[in-house]
DNA sequence: GCCCAGGTGGGTA
DNA sequence: TACCCACATGGG
């Protein structure tokens, strides 16, 4: 079967549910806190989740006088709350002593390779997490793999199918154009919602087409 | 009631 | 290194 590049994958893609172009947000701090409260989750429970934060907490100095019991109460309704509040007060505390301030803005002078090591020293950021600030806050050329971009990715033949998370990062890194990498990154996802679930055998309707190993 | 949403880290072989 | 599992809530 003739294979798809990436290039091919964005405009099929981007034809069926149009582009959505990057708006920076300046802040990698409350991006990080974001996606920990992602991780494993629903977005309507993570963003309920972080606006309740919010609320209980106007300011991340604020957060870091709360013990973690309470920070678990605020996020409760985003699942794993007890992890996740661990997860959020260590790594801001870790920034404030590694840093001496609450805020990120310096990996914007550092390579993407040594911003991403510095935040997976982080507790509970793994490479995902790391990627998510560096792409969503600050427009870098990173790309999470989450899984819906695992699995649609080895199903395309982009990844091997047998590849582990951690090669999928490294190769579709590789393959995928730095301009290119915020596009594929929320269309891939979107098509994994929508069409390759799962556990769904074979990928209906699918907007790749005959292309489509799946279809 | 069950399935689905959907990363990290710790443990084991 | 590779795999397995705990972690918890809310919507359909």
């Amino acid at each position: 079967m003739e294979k798809l590049n990436v290039k091919q994958i964005i405009e099929l893609l981007s034809r069926e549910y149009g582009r959505s172009e990057w708006r920076p947000n300046y802040d990698p701090l409350g991006t990080l806190v974001q996606t920990i409260l992602s991780q494993n989750t629903s977005d309507r429970n993570s963003h309920r989740a972080f606006a309740s934060l919010n609320a209980s907490f106007p300011t991340w100095e604020a957060l870091l006088e709360a013990d973690t019991r309470e920070i678990a109460a605020a996020i409760r309704s985003g699942g794993l709350a007890e992890i996740k509040a661990a997860r959020i007060r260590q790594t801001l505390n870790e920034v404030r002593q590694k840093r001496g301030q609450l805020e990120l803005d310096f990996l914007n002078e550092l390579p993407v390779p040594e911003a991403r090591e510095w935040l997976k020293q982080l507790p509970g950021v793994g490479t995902k997490t790391a990627n998510c600030v560096l792409v969503f806050a600050q427009g870098r050329p990173a790309l999470p793999v989450d899984t819906h971009i695992f699995r649609v990715s080895k199903r395309v033949g982009l990844v091997d199918s047998k590849a582990s998370i951690e090669e999928a990062h490294r190769i579709l890194e590789e393959i995928v154009p730095p301009e290119d990498a915020y596009q594929f990154h929320v269309l891939t996802i979107e098509h994994g919602r929508r069409t390759c679930k799962a556990r769904r055998p074979r990928c209906t309707e699918c907007v790749l087409g005959k292309l489509c190993p799946l279809s």
